[in-house]
DNA sequence: CTGAAAGCGCTTACAG
DNA sequence: CTGAAAGCGCTTACAG
């Protein structure tokens, strides 16, 4: 706890060696003649100083190249203007790009972004919260639903507005800023049962605390079954990575030759699916037809392209950011608004009718 | 710049309806019956404070759900445990996944990271740092070389520690933690004349403030005139794109029929002229050879995949990190260290001999 | 329009 | 080992 001496002094000797690293309201007060109060108020309401007083203390401000102090200033005011987000991963895509358009749009409105990444299991929340929280975020991004109800409880005793995001849960008593993953999911599952196929089988990222890989399971069992397709579905979980959505290709073609469709639960595990699936020699569309999801960039890049679900990142961020920074503002205290975004199949040439049987 | 009452109260008269959101020191002493300097003893030196007393003081800080004040302890140690980041952006997996690893690195030593992102532009750098600095930034990952002299003066004027990454840049003032641009493209250049190429072509982003296609560029020069081939080189200059390396493919084809290899400065460069080569007709390697830069999960994706230069994104993050983290740290101020990683060389599909002259 | 003073929540040198 | 008090840098109610 030792420092150069120059920074930290208590006590009425300080600063005796360099000059103060940063001049505070004092330092401009003294040079400009008036009083910190005056100093403070050329700032925060120069309406309420009369002209000549402003100009002299922004003078000496600029002279002097006077920031005020954050930390004082949120000290102060009990504001940090700061805003939390919890991520899986800045490794993929999507989340990557929410998040960009997230804190460009706090910026846009004088916020800081506090960062935290955790796995994908939504049920590790609570401490990379609460480390936001402790640390001065005002409110909170979190992707996913919010299982714990520990974690929901901390926030609302502390009244930290949060805002979810990728699944857009209706009804939930954390607002929700994302899409429809079981309505996306059956729109492409529709769209592949109309191209004939009766032999499907899922590869989904890991269920576990993950609402949106739930979402997506349960609607592809519902919609099989709502298609009166019997037996036992295909669906083989794996964690989320290309070479996983390659060996579960392989596991398909090996155990259920029968199946004609793969809707895999992201690109990546599509993309994996699909390296295989040549590597195994197996025409696509023509043997097997392979579905992603999300659309990240190099879905339509693929060969055969990726046939897929765009999901609207860059508004999921915005969106939550506004949300949040509404919800932050003095006076408007009554929670942010959920938003529920809309998805888009993209259909590419990874998709066609299922191979006559053989 | 009202509130609802219960949260900024100056005066005596304060907290009168709800509780208080969050416990301060003082709550914790009356409830323990010590006095506020022993509650911070037994959090910060536990060693000073009799055991029994101890005890007390935290049982009664975690009934109460007592966590320190974040602007408060800053304001007080003048010590935020901030770190400030600057990207071009995250939208690109290179940067995203630096920014991973630069952020999980600094949670694990307790700090917070602010994220501001800018183009790739670093003449534009003053303004996001000082934002920054003024908003509690104790040091800075900067990607790229710092151009601006103003910057350079703000930051040792208030003696910030800055790591630039990405580029490696011996003997500058500001440590850099990152590779040899230079040579990494000059191995990839060698690469490709050894395979008996001697019409070449360069693809690359923006070289405006952005040292990293700079170097490239004049690797790309001093190769080509060191291998004795003579004529202007052909070099186009693009945004960062993937159609706008589809269209500078397409204008090389037009007027520059004799190049057999064309040297992309990114990956997503090189996906857009593969996709555009195909579209032409143009077969890969065997009329054109197309290189990328970074390895990108998607490089070894693409058909043919992509001969590029990988780019150790996750190790400049953690070390960038630890050097800030070190620079940072109370009594040693010395400035961080650099250190120059390794680049690796990944040869695919997408590059093999020139044809034959037609 | 301006200033003196209190207080936000902490930590620590100083005394005991 | 413990406490009283000062002070980090701000803003604002209160007085003038």
């Amino acid at each position: 706890m030792k420092d150069d001496g120059s920074r930290v002094a208590t006590g009425s000797q300080r600063r005796r060696s360099a000059p103060r690293a940063r001049p505070n309201v004092a330092d401009v007060a003294r040079r400009s003649g008036v009083s910190v109060a005056t100093v403070s108020r050329a700032f925060n309401a120069p309406g309420i100083v009369s002209d000549d007083v402003r100009e002299r203390v922004l003078k000496a401000a600029s002279d002097l190249g006077y920031a005020p102090n954050a930390a004082a200033k949120a000290l102060r005011l009990q504001r940090t203007h700061i805003i939390g987000a919890i991520v899986p991963t800045l490794n993929y895509a999507i989340f990557a790009s929410m998040l960009n358009a997230f804190q460009a749009r706090l910026a846009k409105s004088g916020h800081m972004l506090f960062l935290a990444t955790t796995g994908f299991d939504n049920r590790a929340l609570l401490e990379p919260a609460r480390q936001l929280v402790e640390r001065g975020a005002e409110a909170l991004l979190v992707v996913g639903r919010i299982d714990d109800p520990g974690l929901t409880a901390y926030l609302a005793e502390r009244r930290i507005p949060v805002v979810t995001t990728y699944s857009y849960l209706a009804g939930n008593q954390i607002p929700s800023i994302g899409f429809d993953n079981d309505a996306a999911s059956r729109e492409l599952i529709g769209y592949l049962l109309r191209l004939g196929h009766r032999r499907l089988a899922m590869i989904t990222a890991s269920t576990q605390g993950n609402d949106r890989q739930e979402a997506r399971v349960r609607a592809f069992r519902e919609a099989l079954a709502d298609a009166g397709i019997r037996g036992k579905p295909v669906i083989l979980e794996r964690t989320h990575a290309i070479a996983e959505g390659a060996s579960a290709l392989a596991e398909i073609h090996e155990r259920h030759p029968e199946v004609t469709a793969i809707v895999c639960n992201s690109d990546v595990l599509a993309i994996g699916a699909l390296a295989e699936a040549k590597r195994l020699g197996l025409a696509v569309p023509g043997d097997i037809s392979i579905t992603g999801h999300d659309d990240q960039e190099f879905a339509g890049l693929t060969e055969p392209a990726l046939t897929t679900i765009a999901v609207p990142a860059e508004e999921m961020g915005v969106r939550a950011a506004e949300a949040l920074l509404d919800a932050t503002r003095d006076g408007h205290r009554q929670g942010p608004k959920g938003a529920e975004l809309p998805t888009r199949l993209v259909i590419r040439g990874s998709t066609g009718k299922p191979r006559k049987k053989s």
